[in-house]
DNA sequence: GCCAACGTTGGC
DNA sequence: GCCAACGTTGGC
């Protein structure tokens, strides 16, 4: 079983949008970033856990935890030309994106991003790295299971 | 709104 | 296959 974190803007989808939905489940589809993708695709179990991350908001930061529920398929939207991630390169025969579904273990308390950097544990987090943009990315099983300490 | 970082595109 | 231009991300 893996760890991940995953970004998500709640204009988009919030931790409370989650909560709210049937079966408080999500495709995470709209990923149209490759390492992004390979990681649902080639990597994800059904089980995995990973953080739910508020980003590009006015507290960035870890809010909830979620297992993934379904393994990756191809994404619906980008065969949809009036979504916002329709591609047009993208056909049913050679899908270009994929997404998994995670469903919500728990909210907790938002641990900010900048208490995520106070701790020197967590120095080596992809998502504490200058300029990391991935919206997706493996957490180490030492990493989790000291957040999860002061959770 | 700014801007650094980084990914993608497309001409050559 | 290089690389400049461009677009996006995301914290501040």
């Amino acid at each position: 079983m893996r760890y991940w974190l995953m970004k998500s803007e709640p204009t988009e989808v919030s931790i409370d949008d989650l909560a709210s939905k049937p079966e408080q489940t999500v495709a995470w589809d709209g990923v149209r970033n490759y390492q992004a993708r390979n990681f649902m695709r080639h990597q994800m179990q059904v089980g995995d856990q990973a953080f739910f991350y508020h980003s590009s908001c006015a507290e960035p930061g870890i809010v909830g935890i979620t297992t993934v529920s379904r393994l990756a398929y191809p994404d619906v939207t980008q065969f949809d030309s009036k979504s916002k991630y329709y591609d047009p390169k993208a056909t049913h025969e050679n899908p270009r994106w994929f997404n998994v579904e995670v469903t919500l273990v728990k909210k907790t308390r938002l641990l900010s991003l900048k208490e995520l950097r106070s701790h020197p544990e967590l120095a080596n987090m992809r998502i504490l790295q200058k300029g990391n943009r991935l919206s997706i990315t493996p957490v180490d099983p030492a990493e989790w299971a000291f957040i999860m300490g002061i959770l």
